[in-house]
RNA sequence: GGGCGCGUAGCUCAGUGGAAGAGCACCCGGCUUACAACCGGGGAGUCACAGGUUCGAACCCUGUCGUGCCCACCA
């Protein structure tokens, strides 16, 4: 009963798969029927991941390729294993990248968003994201995201607001957010403060340029802050200075007598042993400057424009430079000719303008409670970071970070909800409050940094200030997964902000999630990291379209090691497409021959070698894959299926399937079934990495719903059929296989080197087959190397020997003997050498004295192979046809 | 300046004490009715270098060289 029926299945499928005509129409069925959208009245057990919110004006970049496809396989393998998944989707107003957009959109209608005013910019941003925000998450659907589109969530919204607003009030009721005057990095072009982690380092070329303030020497690169230096430095025990602490000195160009103080930070090994202190313009010199009581000089404006009086007035900061510098050595009083210095300077992350020290009136987080909570939770276990060497990053930062400054000089973002009245009160409004009104009253103007409300993400996108069902059930969340460039920017604040936030639920329910997973950075084929500066950058939309979502995700799981880089080329994305179309291929000659996944598996006695063989192996990759997605261990898990699928499945099995298929009866049918179970289980396997091609397959084999929401083979927690027996293995089979691998390896290396055509059917007598109930064994020879029966005048011409099975061969034509000759000379010399070996190795008392048994075992094995190698192979010599 | 990591086949990387591996690329032969996006066969490495520990080292230790990343308020 092969039957027109069971044909039709698998000729509906085409050769080629073709991953376009698939593609949409799965997705939007996935998220019709409500497979992505999490219960929360179900009794499973949750598994949750939020999606780190991408930029509103993102794009699908690998970076995300790699993440989204590595939470999804995890979201989907725990949807089929039986947890009520949710991976939550969702978006951040990214504050400074956003207004960038829209200011230059203004720009090209000749206006700033100072013509327009505050209102009707910010109104623009509103307008700008609706038309053109959120690419990205029509992007998201073609990889194939299987996230919860009912609760998407963005940080402007007025749920995450009331959580913004919340936040901020507890935390300044709590005294943990202060208003203070401040050094703070500040970006000159996009005007407004950065928090230090907004700020890169790179070492740049400058000028160390020595000057003479008189009895004492200064040094600087910055030189144009003299005009506001209101002190010199020395160390206190700095006895070449002794004598001059405590005198006035008058600072060229400004006429003013400055002091000179003693103070611990100046390092006398420095320079000349001398600073100049420039408060209002420098963090170590603001700091000297409170320790001494110094007034703090502004000399720049907030554009790096030179304020102060005189000459150098309304030079920009680098015109001043320069400026300064000629008018000091006008007065002679350049000591030392400036000098090439390279030194780490500050560039604006956004916009990698050199960052300038300002001194303003800025909001701060005062982190120290904060951080330390952060940190005692991984400490002690509570939140584990994958992979574990990580943890050290985390810990270096969260342990010495400096408070966060919250407060940004642009419009779109968090207004910061405090109000000032006209007497120089400060209201701060919570979400439930009035804000206070009538004369004199006013908002503040900065917004909040944007990390301020993406660190609440774990809990504002499920409802927090109120206690609803979602947070009750969903909060702690399982894992967080994302690159390990954002520790400092993003993890760190949410479990800062996290454990803050929710402690009424304990030490081990505030956590906002109990597993960090991170990855690392995308690199291109040569190993340089991935860019959009660096031109190497690949369009993962473009590798969807050649090559469909599908390979585009193996590809970057397949590379995806905990926390390590992934390199990515155009190569690796064609060897994934091809790989997809293989498993396309051997599911469709699987259905092509009728198999059959529902009906039982025969007993085990009623199975052939080769079918014991695979269900052992299913179960052994099945195990290996859970057991690495565990692990995080991405790379490994799509390797061992890998591996099965092509090699043991695709190029053992299903040629060893042929024969029983071919002779039908029960045979065929046990065999039918075999192939219809192990594809099953295969595609199920596959179905978190390669979720579109799978659940075509799968549909088409089974009948069945959908692989989406059908049971893992293995490891299931709750409710529906276990289908792996994952504890039974039939070793002796696998033994046998791989006798029969062997045998047939060895004749096809024969054959290749002889020179026969693959189709030639060579007459052959196969003797030394022991087991008997490998009663098709022969015959599963002959056909996957191309023999045939011996003929009537049968004359062996070469033999072939492997372990106790002897292939004879009448190649009715002489072979090649010299070539023949060298191969088994060349076998019998490395058989030799293998037995000197061993034979040294298992004579040395020393050895065997102290190598462990298995050890041991193992080098007499070989030594016993390695002996009788040199047997057969002096005897295959010697059978030779002479010269 | 501090910290972390890496150097294994032409390329990208597994392997972390007991016979050097995979994918891609390469070479030879094939349209063997699932798949030429395929099949069969093959070559390929002083495991950066130098010492040390060990019966035994790609693996552990020390040093050197090369390389990548993160952190950093030495003017």
């Amino acid at each position: 009963m092969t039957t027109d029926q069971d044909l039709s299945v698998g000729s509906a499928l085409p050769p080629v798969y073709t991953p376009g005509s698939v593609e949409s129409r799965l997705y939007e069925q996935w998220v019709e029927r409500g497979y992505f959208t999490a219960d929360v009245g179900s009794d499973r057990p949750p598994y949750v991941i939020v999606l780190p919110p991408p930029n509103v004006t993102g794009q699908l970049h690998m970076g995300h390729a790699l993440n989204h496809t590595l939470m999804d396989v995890l979201t989907r393998w725990r949807r089929m294993q039986g947890y009520e998944t949710l991976w939550l989707p969702g978006m951040d107003h990214a504050g400074i990248a956003t207004q960038n957009v829209v200011e230059r959109e203004l720009a090209k209608e000749g206006l700033s968003r100072h013509d327009i005013g505050r209102e009707a910019f910010v109104e623009r941003v509103w307008q700008w994201k609706q038309e053109y925000g959120g690419r990205i998450l029509s992007q998201m659907r073609r990889l194939g995201d299987g996230v919860d589109w009912s609760r998407e969530r963005f940080t402007m919204d007025d749920g995450l607001s009331a959580a913004v607003l919340t936040m901020f009030k507890r935390l300044f009721d709590d005294g943990l957010i202060y208003r203070a005057e401040r050094i703070i990095n500040w970006c000159p072009r996009c005007l407004t403060a950065l928090s230090d982690i907004e700020v890169e380092h790179s070492d740049d070329e400058g000028e160390l340029v020595s000057i003479s303030y008189g009895p004492i020497t200064v040094a600087t690169t910055r030189v144009e802050t003299m005009l506001g230096d209101t002190a010199v430095a020395v160390h206190p025990d700095d006895e070449r200075y002794a004598h001059l602490v405590g005198a006035d000195i008058e600072l060229p160009l400004t006429g003013r007598r400055i002091p000179i103080v003693a103070d611990e930070h100046v390092d006398p090994s420095f320079g000349t042993g001398a600073v100049k202190v420039t408060p209002a313009h420098d963090p170590n010199d603001f700091e000297i400057g409170q320790r001494h009581n110094l007034p703090a000089i502004t000399v720049m404006d907030e554009r790096g424009v030179i304020t102060a009086p005189g000459p150098f007035e309304g030079l920009d900061r680098f015109e001043a430079r320069p400026a300064v510098t000629a008018a000091l050595r006008e007065l002679g009083l350049i000591v030392a000719e400036k000098r090439p210095y390279v030194h780490a300077v500050g560039h604006c992350s956004r916009c990698d303008t050199v960052v300038e020290p300002r001194l303003s009136l800025q909001w701060f987080v005062k982190v120290e409670s904060l951080a330390k909570a952060a940190g005692d939770a991984v400490r002690d276990g509570r939140v584990a970071i994958h992979p574990p060497e990580m943890a050290r990053n985390y810990f270096d930062w969260v342990d010495n970070m400096h408070d966060w400054c919250i407060s940004r000089q642009l419009w779109w973002g968090h207004r910061i909800p405090v109000w000032y009245g006209p007497d120089g009160e400060t209201v701060v409004v919570g979400p439930d409050d009035e804000a206070p009104s009538g004369d004199g009253w006013r908002q503040d103007d900065d917004v909040l940094d944007t990390w301020f409300s993406s660190g609440l993400w774990p809990f504002s996108t499920l409802g927090w200030p109120t206690d609803t069902e979602d947070l009750k059930r969903f909060y702690p969340t399982s894992v967080l997964l994302t690159g390990y460039d954002i520790i400092f920017f993003w993890v760190a604040r949410m479990m800062m902000f996290g454990l803050y936030a929710m402690t009424d639920r304990g030490p081990a329910g505030s956590v906002p999630f109990h597993t960090i997973a991170l990855t690392g950075l995308v690199r291109d084929e040569r190993g340089r990291k991935m860019s959009k500066s660096s031109g190497n950058g690949i369009d993962p939309l473009s590798w969807i379209e050649t090559y469909g979502a599908d390979a585009t995700r193996f590809t970057v799981a397949r590379g995806a090691a905990p926390g390590g880089d992934v390199s990515l080329g155009d190569e690796w994305a064609q060897a994934s497409r091809n790989f997809v179309n293989k498993l396309w291929n051997a599911a469709r000659f699987a259905m092509l021959n009728g198999a059959d996944a529902h009906a039982p598996l025969p007993d085990s006695s009623a199975l052939a070698t080769p079918d014991r063989w695979i269900l052992s192996r299913l179960a052994f990759t099945a195990r290996e894959v859970d057991a690495h997605l565990h692990d995080f261990e991405f790379a490994k898990a799509c390797d061992v299926l890998f591996h099965f699928t092509w090699d043991e499945f695709c190029d053992w099995y299903v040629e060893l399937a042929k024969l029983p298929l071919e002779r039908g009866g029960a045979e065929g049918a046990a065999t039918r079934t075999v192939l219809g179970h192990v594809l099953d289980a295969l595609l199920r396997l596959w179905h978190p990495v390669i979720p579109f091609v799978t659940d075509e397959l799968w549909r088409t084999l089974t009948g069945g719903e959908s692989v989406v929401v059908a049971p893992w083979p293995t490891g299931l927690v709750s409710g529906g059929e276990r289908l792996l027996d994952v504890e039974t293995t039939y070793p002796d089979d696998e033994k046998r296989v791989a006798q029969l691998q062997a045998v047939v390896t060895e004749v096809r290396r024969f054959r290749a080197e002889q020179g026969l055509r693959p189709g030639q059917r060579v007459p052959a007598r196969i003797s030394g087959i022991a087991d008997s109930s490998l009663a098709s064994f022969e015959d599963q020879i002959r056909s996957l190397a191309r023999l045939q029966e011996p003929t009537a005048d049968f004359a062996e011409t070469a033999g072939l020997v492997v372990g106790d099975i002897r292939v004879a061969l009448d190649l009715s034509g002489a072979i090649d003997v010299a070539k023949e000759r060298a191969r088994l000379q060349k076998a019998l010399d490395v058989a030799r050498s293998e037995v000197a070996l061993a034979e040294q190795k298992l004579g040395n008392p020393q050895f065997t004295g102290k190598a462990p048994q298995p050890v041991i075992e193992k080098m007499r094995s070989r030594l016993a192979a390695a002996q009788a190698d040199v047997v057969r192979l002096r005897g295959q010599l010697d059978a030779l046809p002479p010269r």
